[in-house]
RNA sequence: GGGGGGAUACCAGAGCGGUCAAAUGGGACGGACUGUAAAUCCGUUGCUUCGGCUACGAAGGUUCGAAUCCUUCUCCCCCCA
């Protein structure tokens, strides 16, 4: 199946400008995608455009990843609401190199059509300013420039927006120009606030050499409820296992509500059409079962963190969401313990201590910080939100001690039903 | 340069001398129900040694008492030039 074709059945196409799927009919094609060194890892937001340029691949075309090391100098204004801080150049070059680092294990770097990376800080390092503005600049109008969304939007909110973010346009305009010209790149893809972007980017390969490239922008992803997707109580869900554990990673996916499900499965993974169909027949058959969100939070944390971090992910899971009891855990040694809650957070409290009976408050939020305050650890004790060792603790005043250990060495603390924290005590 | 308006909790937004830790809505979190789903209903949403303490852009002042009045400063918006 082609390319487009690919996009299309999946639900991830949004926009595509005449003439895109006939060039790219007529045989390999490069194509690129731009990153924006925003932190030093990529999150689930970016996973569309990274299954975007693999399936780019997979259809026979050489993918460029870009990584802006100079755009992200500046900050893109596209639907932001407000100015952005400029990151310092230190913190910017640790973000392109933990960028670069997880796109590699994308991308097949192998082959007749092996995937590019780029930064482009390299072509605009030595661009001087004057040169831009007379080489780049001239050949864009604000006019136009003022009628993009995403400059307009800012102008109509009252918000305003600096001089630098406004030329962001064009900078991103000249990276097209610049693959196009030294790579034969002709086709830009990215989300879909990216269009006005990237069709500053063709328009200048227009007006500059008179020369022919092509975009393509796939659907933002959303929720069904309309709510932001890739957030959780805790922020970003990261592809780096330090900032959000393979379990954590799991969890998020498998927390997906049905209906989102059924989107997620056709974008962020490889399955095809027929075993999406034969998932969604088990998933209305017994959906208690959740086939869905099994298959999909399996499929991505084994492509994100391997098989064996998916296992672990999955066993972590079973124990504390399975029908087992606590004192399973007392069949398990110290390694095993660790294993299964490898990737729930932990607390390290002194056995000393313990021994003199703590009692709940304390404990969550002076001892540990499952509770960032004691005030709200009794408000959600009071609200029977908060569990030690699976049973509900009802009073702010009830008492633990050594007695309590699991295993002689550990308490499970629950907040709410979904949230784990192992204490250790030593 | 001239004139006007504004800054309140995560956000929006009321309050305009005491009864204000601050209405209301949204969001978030928790509970019940369920399938670690959706919908619905309920609760919580500054910290605390529960005596208080810190808070309404910042700093001073008036007052027994200020988010509310006065002065200065910072920032934002609108109109005119």
């Amino acid at each position: 199946m082609n390319f487009v074709e690919e996009l299309r059945w999946r639900g991830m196409l949004h926009d595509i400008m005449p003439g895109t799927e006939e060039l790219l009919n007529k045989g390999m094609t490069a194509g690129y995608i731009g990153f924006d060194p925003t932190a030093d890892s990529l999150h689930v937001g970016h996973l569309t455009q990274i299954m975007t340029l693999t399936h780019f691949q997979r259809a026979g075309h050489k993918p460029f990843a870009l990584v802006g090391g100079a755009t992200g100098m500046i900050g893109d204004p596209s639907f932001k609401s407000h100015e952005r801080n400029l990151l310092d150049e230190n913190t910017l070059q640790k973000n392109v190199a933990g960028i670069k680092a997880q796109l590699e294990n994308f991308l097949d770097f192998t082959g007749a059509n092996s995937a590019v990376m780029v930064n482009n800080y390299d072509w605009f390092k030595n661009f001087g300013f004057l040169e831009f503005i007379r080489d780049v600049g001239k050949h864009i109008t604000v006019n136009y420039m003022m009628s993009k969304d995403s400059v307009k939007k800012r102008l109509e909110d009252g918000s305003g927006l600096s001089f630098t973010e406004f030329s962001y346009q064009l900078l991103q305009g000249y990276d097209f120009y610049h693959l196009w010209k030294n790579e034969n790149c002709a086709l830009q893809m990215g989300g879909s606030d990216q269009w006005g972007n990237i069709v500053t980017g063709t328009e200048f390969i227009r007006r500059k050499d008179g020369g022919e490239a092509f975009a393509l922008t796939t659907q933002l992803i959303k929720k069904a409820d309309g709510t932001k997707f890739g957030k959780t109580e805790s922020g970003a869900v990261w592809l780096d296992p330090k900032r959000t554990t393979p379990y954590q990673f799991y969890q998020f996916w498998l927390n997906t509500t049905d209906v989102d499900a059924k989107s997620y499965i056709r974008i962020f993974t490889f399955l095809d059409k027929a075993a999406i169909e034969a998932l969604e027949t088990e998933q209305d058959a017994a959906p208690h079962q959740r086939a869905i969100q099994k298959a999909l939070a399996k499929d991505i944390t084994i492509r994100v963190h391997g098989e064996a971090a998916y296992q672990k992910a999955v066993k972590s899971s079973e124990f504390l969401f399975g029908n087992v009891g606590i004192e399973f855990l007392n069949e398990l040694n110290d390694t095993e313990v660790l294993g299964l809650f490898e990737g729930v957070p932990n607390f390290m409290i002194s056995r000393n201590d313990l021994e003199n009976r703590i009692n709940a408050v304390d404990l969550l939020a002076g001892y540990t910080a499952v509770f960032p305050s004691k005030g709200e650890a009794k408000k959600m004790i009071q609200g029977g939100g908060v569990a030690i060792n699976k049973t509900k603790v009802g009073t702010a005043e009830d008492f633990f001690n050594t007695d309590h250990l699991i295993n002689n060495k550990y308490l499970v603390a629950q907040k709410g039903k979904k949230n784990y924290f192992l204490i250790i005590a030593e």
